[in-house]
RNA sequence: CGGGGCGUAGCGCAGUUUGGUUAGCGCGCAGCGUUCGGGACGCUGAGGCCGGUGGUUCAAAUCCACUCGCCCCGACCA
């Protein structure tokens, strides 16, 4: 390889096309989903539009989990989106969870109907409803089913992707024989998330266990995985719940075991939306725009061709079919030959849309039998020959996927804390600047929590599955701690 | 649901205090030409139920009443 140009782009711009986090996060956030075109307000509110550039981000998250999920022996169904009112009222904390963010319907075709219809804000009632049909015999199980759906929890603050009215998710939900299968399916499904996230998404997690208030709604005890993001906030991206046999008793989900005896089924939900597509962008982002994981990118690489004469315009133009052609299959690629727009503009653009690596080539390129690469994540141009590009470009996708990565990890490492002092931990959470992650030790009681949050409104993220093994009092009222938890603000 | 703010072109705003003829500016959009290696420029042009309803008036974006919607801040959350 010859000898490479490096230099930093120069940073000077002539205007400032979206407001910088540091000014005015939430709204940073707002505006680069909007022009970056991820997404757009809906007519109703609390409530998005995802456009394409967004939602291609979303179906290579399908893809990926998809095939992460038949690998773990899971099969996809469909389930309504209509459950009747009186499903959710069988298990008793759910309801309770659930109710006040439910969306009712009452009517249908002009007629009031006999029973409302809940639109689903997650469907284990009515699988388990299906589920207490389907399984008769120990030999029916394990059974594991996945979902692809949108579900409605009508929230009254929203945020794009974070929370919005409704939303795109998978649910898994899986019955089987024993507490210890079904334990070890909720953590093998975290493990999941886990290996996404940190492997595709770039987003480093703390995966652990939720706390007795912050749990799920009808599970016995739920897991995340909870990422940092830019402004130091914790964001769930992703959980998973052993259920227990709270819903089994409540459908009367049954099986007759090998000794002919009528058993309850153990059961697992898990779930991760595109809240996740929020955890990237918060991440990864920066004062330019998006920077999107190669792994996850709709376009991997934009080829941006320069020309001034139409000569020169036509041969470029035949260099990047070329190397389209050389690349197409393994990577995936957009090239801007738009009219009109200066190269200066395009980079820019492509920048905000967090494009991972741009290709220019033009005239003086041409000579040299060159081309130049610019990485989104460091924003370094390189010039490389043309020989030897495909594996090059792969090579360096590689090495921004793991450098976006170790740079998330480097910065939650650098935000996360041990304290042990309640008032020390008063300080930090003070003011509308979140602190980033406090671990600490922590007694575990829900009214313990409900006060550390009303004083400081930082919540309990997990107690996260590492831990010393040692022994201490808890931060805030001194009783005898066994683990340490993660305490943050979050969204 | 309580407190604060805002509705004028696709977006951001001015005009409203003190009513007056054709409602303006920037960005964006369309056409043409010159440009093109880090956010180019000129010319021409399209685009408005001034959130809605009712009232006052010779006359309402402007004054009055009601109403609808949105944003921000406080109790819930993948």
């Amino acid at each position: 390889m010859n000898s490479e140009h490096i230099y930093l782009i120069g940073v000077v711009m002539s205007q400032q096309k979206v407001t910088p986090r540091s000014e005015d996060y939430s709204r940073w956030y707002t505006e680069v989903i909007q022009k970056a075109e991820l997404a757009d307000y809906a007519p109703v509110r609390g409530c998005m539009v995802i456009r394409p550039y967004g939602y291609a981000l979303w179906e290579n998250i399908q893809d990926t989990l998809n095939s992460m999920f038949k690998a773990t022996g899971h099969k996809n169904a469909y389930f309504p989106l209509f459950i009747p009112e009186s499903f959710l009222k069988k298990e008793a904390e759910h309801v309770e969870g659930f109710a006040p963010e439910l969306a009712v319907v009452t009517i249908g075709g002009g007629k009031e109907l006999e029973e409302p219809l809940v639109v689903r804000p997650t469907s284990e009632t009515i699988i388990n409803h299906m589920f207490a049909q389907w399984i008769h015999s120990y030999r029916d199980l394990p059974l594991l089913l996945n979902q692809w759906c949108n579900v409605v929890r009508w929230e009254l603050r929203t945020r794009l992707f974070l929370r919005t009215l409704e939303f795109l998710w998978q649910e898994g939900h899986t019955a089987h024989a024993t507490a210890e299968e079904s334990e070890a399916e909720a953590r093998r499904m975290l493990g999941v998330y886990q290996n996404f996230a940190e492997n595709f998404g770039a987003v480093p997690v703390i995966p652990g266990r939720k706390s007795e208030s912050e749990k799920f709604a009808g599970a016995v005890v739920s897991y995340s995985i909870e990422a940092m993001m830019g402004d130091k906030r914790a964001l769930q991206s992703g959980t998973s719940h052993n259920l227990g046999q709270n819903f089994a008793k409540a459908f009367g989900t049954q099986y007759l075991d090998k000794n002919n005896v009528l058993q309850y089924v153990w059961q697992t939900s898990w779930g991760l939306s595109t809240r996740f597509i929020g955890a990237i962008i918060m991440v990864h982002g920066d004062d330019q725009g998006l920077i999107l994981p190669p792994k996850l990118a709709p376009t991997q690489v934009v080829i941006v061709p320069i020309w001034r004469k139409d000569e020169d315009k036509a041969r470029v133009l035949a260099a990047v079919d070329q190397i389209k052609a050389d690349l197409g299959a393994q990577v995936r690629i957009e090239v801007d030959d738009r009219e009109g727009f200066t190269p200066g503009f395009k980079f820019n653009e492509w920048e905000l849309r967090g494009v991972p690596l741009r290709l220019e080539i033009g005239p003086k390129d041409l000579e040299q039998a060159n081309v130049v690469l610019a990485r989104r994540d460091t924003r370094q141009k390189v010039t490389v020959p043309q020989a030897g590009l495909l594996p090059h470009i792969l090579q360096t996708l590689d090495e921004i996927q793991s450098n976006m990565f170790t740079r998330a990890k480097d910065f939650m490492d650098a935000n996360t804390f041990d304290v042990s002092d309640y008032g020390q931990f008063k300080e930090m959470m003070q003011g509308e600047e979140a602190a980033g992650f406090v671990r600490a030790y922590w007694c575990g009681d829900r009214g313990c929590e409900a006060q550390i949050k009303e004083e400081t409104r930082a919540t309990s993220r997990c107690i996260p599955f590492e831990q010393d093994g040692t022994q201490g009092v808890c931060f805030h009222c001194g009783r005898p701690a066994t683990e340490k938890v993660i305490f943050a603000k979050a969204y």
